[in-house]
DNA sequence: GCTATAACGGAGACCGACGTCCGGTATTCC
DNA sequence: GGAATACCGGACGTCGGTCTCCGTTATAGC
């Protein structure tokens, strides 16, 4: 697309310059490279090499991307999009279990595939509005998945969202750490976990679960964490 | 303890100096510091604020511990013991169930209190045989345990030791996350975890359990990993 | 083509962490 | 008390990562 810088000044409709086609260029380069760095090597790729793979210098990519925030929201909207893509899948299954079952397994797979993608869900994006406002909505589906299943009798009445949240967040972990040994051991993992979900099996809990207003600041962990 | 250097050279019994009082201090003053900040900031906490916490210079640090490991060797000892002790509880426990259930439930509390000591089952202790030695030993007791709750029919046929690994490695996950704002939250999710371990009426699991030799391999991560 | 300038890119400052070296000091032993 | 020396500690070199500045280059507009 070619955009044009629009003309803030108002009175005179002076004719913006187009941009250059290396920059143009340019920018897909770093968003292919950082698509790339992020997925293999997770979120917190060094930016620096994300500009050597791109083929330009460290200040061609502070230029288009002037924090790592900002490369986040140029390049995971896509794959929060397909996240929300897949709730809204889980929810038109009329049947409900399939539906949260098959949810899980399908974001804990793609998690342990893509090892840099893990904690999409989890991680704090400060200035990016619209990743945030991406996964507020999957949140909201995610809600809407469960209420749904809870209601009719499809899981055990006492499961929340947060319930869910964490069992995405524990099956990074797993993945993580097995990804290179036994590529499938979240699988059996997530299997566990689906069992303890269903009403037939439940035992009460004893914590009472969180509020909702919790989530957001608990989910939503600082982005640098140095692991161990 | 006052230690005095064995004399290998044989022949002449030459005495040896004692140890100076400074180094010995020196050497309490550097473990508390390890102990407080392992358990604070994690395992990979800074080796320069260890010794400044401890008052002493880096220098005097890395003499009396050459490595990272060597800090761990003479830190982590006791925790592991204590972890091994829990155990051993759990097995003299004629409740199987309850011995199951108990010790996951006291580990991951553990897990959840002093945040740098989460992992302390799935950090690679390379050259720090003791560590290993007594990771070794709770492993094999886990395994027992878990062996007689399933002949006995307290939990699942199909459950597996290394499905208990994973469920404490999961739990550091969610425990990191909440610590700050719902300290109590990851016992919801054990719970969660261990109504998905009780015999009646499991559902199968696809994948079959890994093969005790990737155990090691996996469970062993390299020590340094960033998250995210 | 020519010019104005947007964009490039790399040198390098800064930072936090690691690990070493060595002049100075404290302690032990007599 | 004095000598020998074990030990101290901080200055410093290195490294990987972040981010900026500025001289150079490529492109758009004419």
């Amino acid at each position: 697309m070619l955009e044009r810088v629009a003309d803030e000044t108002g009175g005179t409709p002076r004719r913006a310059r187009a941009r250059r086609s290396d920059s143009v260029r340019n920018r897909e380069r770093l968003l292919a490279a950082a698509r790339e760095l992020f997925a293999t090597e997770g979120l917190q790729a060094p930016l620096d090499r994300i500009a050597t793979t791109a083929g330009v210098g460290p200040g061609t990519l502070y230029r288009h991307f002037p924090t790592r925030v900002a490369l986040w929201e140029a390049v995971l909207e896509e794959p929060l999009r397909a996240q929300l893509a897949l709730v809204e899948r889980a929810l038109a299954n009329p049947d409900r279990w399939a539906g949260v079952a098959g949810y899980l397994m399908e974001t804990c797979g793609h998690e342990a595939e893509r090892g840099g993608y893990l904690n999409l869900m989890t991680t704090r994006y400060d200035g990016a509005p619209r990743l945030l406002e991406i996964r507020t909505a999957i949140q909201r589906r995610i809600t809407e998945l469960i209420r749904r299943a809870r209601t009719e009798g499809a899981i055990r009445p006492d499961f929340t969202t947060e319930d869910l949240l964490f069992i995405t967040l524990s099956n990074s972990a797993v993945a993580e750490v097995t990804r290179e040994v036994a590529p499938n051991a979240w699988r059996r993992n997530v299997e566990l976990f689906l069992d303890s979900l269903r009403p037939e099996r439940a035992h009460p809990l004893s914590e009472p679960p969180m509020e909702p207003g919790q989530v957001a600041r608990t989910m939503m962990r600082p982005a640098p964490r140095r692991s161990n």
